[in-house]
DNA sequence: ACGACATCGATGTTGTGTCATCAATGTCGT
DNA sequence: ACGACATTGATGACACAACATCGATGTCGT
């Protein structure tokens, strides 16, 4: 262990926090104009992400592969049945559960999700190489190991 | 330029995004846990925080130090007033400005804060060598780079 | 079969964050 | 001095997120 006297470890870790906080909220904010012109939020956008991938899944199941939220996301879905991007079906054998689905409307608003965040990547991508965004998604990783959060970006990203 | 069959670039820049929006969200919860006790919030203990390193501050030049809001924090700060722990003194020279303190009892509770964040940093510590979170600080720093939050940070976590 | 317990989805509450707007006040060019 | 413009801080509006609670169902042990 080296000894820093101008800069204990506690201080690199607080500078590590809110660095975070602004990476996520710096990309929540351009992502959020990247997507103004479909109508959608981030949030509303993740749902139409995963579920682009993983038809038909109940709200309990959702919530678990979404990262913008840890509980059942009923009233984010709510606001995309509103709008007829996603349409609730029940569960045959559980009558407790609702299984959510794309309507055709909200599909083809998935299929655009790719062209809506083209630039945002092209931004990271001008900034960081290949190799350093490995690196960068290695650190995060170790980082969140063993969390629900890390479990569900797992799911969505096998390796 | 490589070419990937498997996985492109488009992915890997998703799946850093959902990274970034996880390890803040996971750090703002534990976070939270340990300053339940004191009363606050992280955004409230963020205001704190850079109060006890930048005293006294207008609203404005608060809102351009703080990493969780851009605009000027005045209902933050208002739910830090009520509860007696910063106080706002007119500015003498600019009528339009309010000048935010710390009062003896923000001054005390902001000394807690470190001993409320030790389980944050030690977890961080025990996953994460001192080097890599060097790397981790400096990759962000660069994806960041220009940004206002960028700026904030750079003020208050000089090199 | 039945009762303790878990799970599901909806909802109320609280505290942010972001944006737009507004009135009051400063500043600067001419 | 005056008028265009900028800045400050407050506020309304909207969309999250986290937490707690609730009623309706399932499940499992005995």
């Amino acid at each position: 262990m080296t000894f820093d006297h101008s800069r204990p470890a506690r201080v690199a870790h607080e500078e590590l926090r809110y660095l975070l906080l602004a990476a996520q909220r710096e990309g929540s904010r351009r992502l959020g104009e990247s997507l103004r012109h479909l109508g959608l939020t981030p949030a509303q956008a993740e749902v139409l992400d995963v579920l682009a991938g993983h038809q038909p899944v109940t709200l309990a199941a959702l919530g678990r592969l979404l990262v913008c939220e840890q509980g059942s996301p009923s009233r984010l879905v709510d606001s995309l049945v509103q709008r007829d991007l996603v349409s609730r079906v029940p569960h045959e054998q559980d009558k407790r559960a609702v299984l959510i689905e794309l309507t055709d409307a909200g599909r083809s608003l998935a299929a655009q999700l790719g062209e809506a965040t083209g630039r945002l990547t092209a931004e990271m991508a001008g900034r960081l190489s290949a190799a350093d965004i490995g690196t960068l998604t290695g650190l995060l990783h170790t980082l969140l190991e063993g969390t629900d959060v890390a479990q569900a970006i797992r799911s969505r990203f096998p390796r």
